[in-house]
Parts: C-alpha cells; sequence; structure tokens
DNA sequence: CTGCTCAGCTTGTTGGTACAAGCTGATGCA
DNA sequence: TGCATCAGCTTGTACCAACAAGCTGAGCAG
C-alpha cells in the first residue's frame, strides 16, 4: 500500500465515516473550514477530496448550504410487466406505481412533428429525415424531476392513426388506441444503458455531478414492422429496471414482495 | 441566458469541438498551457474546466501524455438471449461473442464458500449468513478489463451438486450441470441499475472518473425455489443490455442486423 | 407580532506559485 | 548498433489569497 496523497485520504476517510453512518443519509458534513483543520490540509485539497466523493454519487454540495450526504432510495420498474402485451397501459403504469409509492406524480406533455433523427429512424426502419411524429413526457414526482421519455411515431402510421398527432392526451392509452385500430403491438425490443447525462439532460432531470442516466429505448413491433420507439432518460442512481423471464412460480412464494 | 463562469466556457467550446470532430476520438487535447493561453485563463481555471469534461465521460487524462477524447463503441449484450432457457449456456456467450466480434477474451476465475452476505440471501431465500458458494469470473477483452461476474449457489443446492464447489471450471456450462441433476432453470429475474463505481469497482475494472457501472442482477428459478443468484458488473459507457420479449418476426425482416 | 435588513456563515470562482511525477525523444557514451 | 541518461514536455499535488454568491438566523423597525 503506497502513500496516498492527501485529498484521496480526505475522501477515504469521509467516504468510510459516511458508510459507517457517523454521517447517515440526509446529514451535512462539516465544512471545508472544519474539514481544513481536521486534517492540516489546504482549502483546495479538502476540496478535491470532497469534490472526489461528489463525483462518485455519495454527497452533494449547495453553495451556501454546505455539503449533504445522499440517499440512495431506488424506484423498481418492472419493465417486463410496465407494458404487458395483453393488457397495454402506456404511461399509466407511472401514475399508478407512483401513486403507489404514496408520491405525487406530475408530468408535463408536447406533441410534435418532426424529421425524424438518425437512431430513431433506424429503429424504426425509415429513411432518416422522414417526418415522425415525437410525444415528450417530463414527468416530475413530489415535484423532482424524474425521467423524460420521448416516443417517435412514423409518418405512414400517423396517417393510419391521427389522434396521435394531436397535442391532447389519448384517455386509453396509445397502445391500446392502437390495438384498437388493428395496430398491436405484439413484441418489444429493449436496449439499456447508462453513461454520465448531457448537459441538457443534466438541465431537465436537476441532477449534478457524479449522477449518471439511464437510457431506455424500446421499440415496439406489430406483427409486420416496427411502429414506435420509445427513448426514456432516468436517474440512474434513483431507478432500477427490473425484467421477468420464464416462469417465476417460484419467486412469489413465501414472501409478499 | 445569464453569463457561464470561465470554466464552464472552456467547458462547453470544448465539448462542442469535440461533438463537431475537431477533436475525433482518440485525439489529443491542446496542454493545459495551450489552453491557459487560448481562453486567457490560469491554469487552475483551465483545470476545472477539463476535469468537468472529465466527469462527463467525454475526455481522460494521464500524467505525463495529456488529454484524451475517448471512444465509446458500445458492446450490446442480449439479455433476454445471453441464457437461453431451452439451450443453457452459462459464461459460454462471452467466449462467443468476444470472439465473433474479433476481440480476443480472457478471464480469471475463482471458487470461494462463505457466508452470504445480506442481499444474496434474500434473493436466494435463504437465512443471511448461511454458507453459500461463490463463482468469481474477472473478464477481460483484450487484456482491457470489461466485468466482474459474480455466482452465488446456496448451500443446499451444493451439497446435491458438489461439482459447483470445486474450483475448476465446469465444461459443459453450470446451468446446464445443474439442469442434469434435475434443477432446470424455468426463469430468471433480472435488475439492472446504474450508479458511479466504489474505489473497488473503479480498481477491477480499470476506471476513472465520469465512468458509470452498470449493475446486471439475475436469480435463476428452478420450478420450485431459487437456485442461483449472478451480479455482473460492467463499465456501463461500453456496454448495452438488450431484451427481446414477444414477438419479433417483424425485427429481423428487411435487415441483416 | 410581522416583516425586512444585514452580519456571518457556507461554497463557488479565479488568480497565483512551487514542486513532484510520468512520458518521450534526443543525445551521447560504450 | 544498442543502451542509458536526461532535458523538456505533460499532468498531479499542494499551498496561498481574494472576492463573489447563496443561505440562515439574529435583531431591528414598523
Amino acid at each position: 500500500m503506497t502513500k496516498q496523497p492527501k485529498y484521496r485520504q480526505v475522501a477515504d476517510v469521509l467516504r468510510r465515516e459516511i458508510a459507517n453512518g457517523v454521517f447517515p443519509p440526509g446529514a451535512r458534513l462539516p465544512s471545508e473550514n472544519d474539514l481544513q483543520q481536521r486534517f492540516d490540509a489546504s482549502r483546495n485539497t479538502v476540496r478535491n477530496g470532497l469534490s472526489l466523493l461528489v463525483s462518485e454519487g455519495l454527497i452533494t454540495s449547495s453553495q451556501g448550504l454546505g455539503y449533504e450526504v445522499r440517499s440512495h432510495e431506488v424506484f423498481k420498474l418492472n419493465a417486463s410487466k410496465f407494458e404487458n402485451l395483453n393488457f397495454p397501459q402506456n404511461g399509466d403504469a407511472y401514475n399508478t406505481d407512483v401513486t403507489n409509492a404514496g408520491r405525487r406524480p406530475h408530468q408535463t406533455f408536447r406533441v410534435e412533428m418532426l424529421p425524424s433523427p438518425e437512431e430513431i429512424a433506424e429503429r424504426l426502419k425509415i429513411t432518416p429525415g422522414t417526418k415522425a411524429v415525437l410525444r415528450f413526457c417530463h414527468r416530475y414526482v413530489d415535484d423532482v424531476p424524474w425521467s423524460t421519455q420521448a416516443t417517435y411515431y412514423p409518418a405512414w402510421l400517423v396517417d393510419e392513426s391521427p389522434r396521435l398527432a394531436e397535442p391532447g392526451d389519448i384517455e386509453e392509452g396509445t397502445t391500446r388506441y392502437l390495438a384498437a385500430r388493428g395496430l398491436e403491438q405484439v413484441g418489444y425490443f429493449d436496449e439499456i444503458a447508462a453513461r454520465m447525462p448531457t448537459p441538457e439532460e443534466a438541465r431537465l432531470l436537476e441532477i449534478g455531478a457524479g449522477v449518471p442516466v439511464m437510457l431506455w429505448t424500446r421499440t415496439g413491433y406489430s406483427t409486420d414492422r416496427p411502429i414506435r420507439c420509445t427513448i426514456t432518460t432516468f436517474r440512474g442512481d434513483l431507478n432500477q429496471m427490473n425484467y421477468e423471464i420464464g416462469d417465476l412460480a417460484a419467486r412469489s412464494e413465501n414472501e409478499p414482495q
């Protein structure tokens, strides 16, 4: 074990104390000034150590307030149930799940027609630049930004199902609306990726340094072609995707949850 | 649009230039000294801006070398095919996939018996602290650390299938070995989460700041109880999990990939 | 009692300096 | 030729100073 630089020692000590509950979630750390004296280091060195912990997602800092230990209560989302093929329920699952968890859901919504971006066109098997309808959702939980959801529908489908391009909500859910018009979604392809947010994403989700985003791309298929592509952006640290595959009769036994 | 601090301006300009291909992946950025003159800023200010880009995962820095633009070629892993219920193939998929991609797989392996940690016991429905067998894999691609995989088997299962506790590899694959002994895995439950790495994870995967890890937890079930729990940690920026659900006959049409 | 102001705390931003440590290519010795 | 050394580049670590900006509670004015 070679000697660590001082700012890493600061980070290591504080990290351990956070893990041991000396500073529980929500607690404030000592100020930079206090830490300077405790570790006999300059303010810059202390700040270097603290910024390590920030980028690890352990703490946050706010000007005027100090450093606070982050809490890590994850929200579990059952992706394979989220939109059951036999019982489609598009955005409803969000409202239901959040309300069931005793939190307050809230969302803004907009509809837009635009040339389809490269990565969307590829998944919808249409020519890039072809018109597509974007239905965009910005979701909050207890007024905290939670996720953005962008669903693209190809132009040919919108011609057949015009309500998709209308700005209002579709009460029965878009998946059900389409199914009623003979465009049943019989399968989907999910892609899950994680990375650090772009400044734009960081702004929309109001996340600072040290919080990755999780990208969930779902392409829905009818019997003969792709009919929609949904890209959902989550705070990576607060969300977890679950999939149930195969026979899981043994899972629910002996345990309620 | 209010005035941004200078270090953010530095980051914004460089971020845009990276996006526009002025600095393509693999290219070196100008040195801190050059950037000081270009932006008429102190070294600290330039370093602040650069560290922003590092924490966004856009660039890396190495002492003596400089700052380099990261490439992010993602490796796509089909999780729903990875271990087909009808054709179990445990770790083989890794070797196959990597070799098919023209890369060189390599792994270290160890077997250990230990008291089961809380989160494992919960998933395996055993009492925390009960003995469990851990089969641990550290995987590399072209000698670059790629993932760690820890699979836990409950003690009762190991009693019935002793080869699990032996240090050697199981040629036919553990899933197939168990199936041959009447313990067929008929379903699994997947959990996918993302967060910043712990120092330990950062060490094992050799990742620096700005790279999240993706955690993939798969609990496998026989007809009547859980039989294994696998926790895989990936570099989040280089991996993508895919799931195919339902009828996707329309997906493979008209396109080879 | 209510509401405003402000002192005094916090972190944020920017400048400076000095030396350590890692990498590379040129130089020069054997 | 081949190898070792070193100058000169790079980033890493550590210190100092000063002021800006955000938050909170004490205390004063009404």
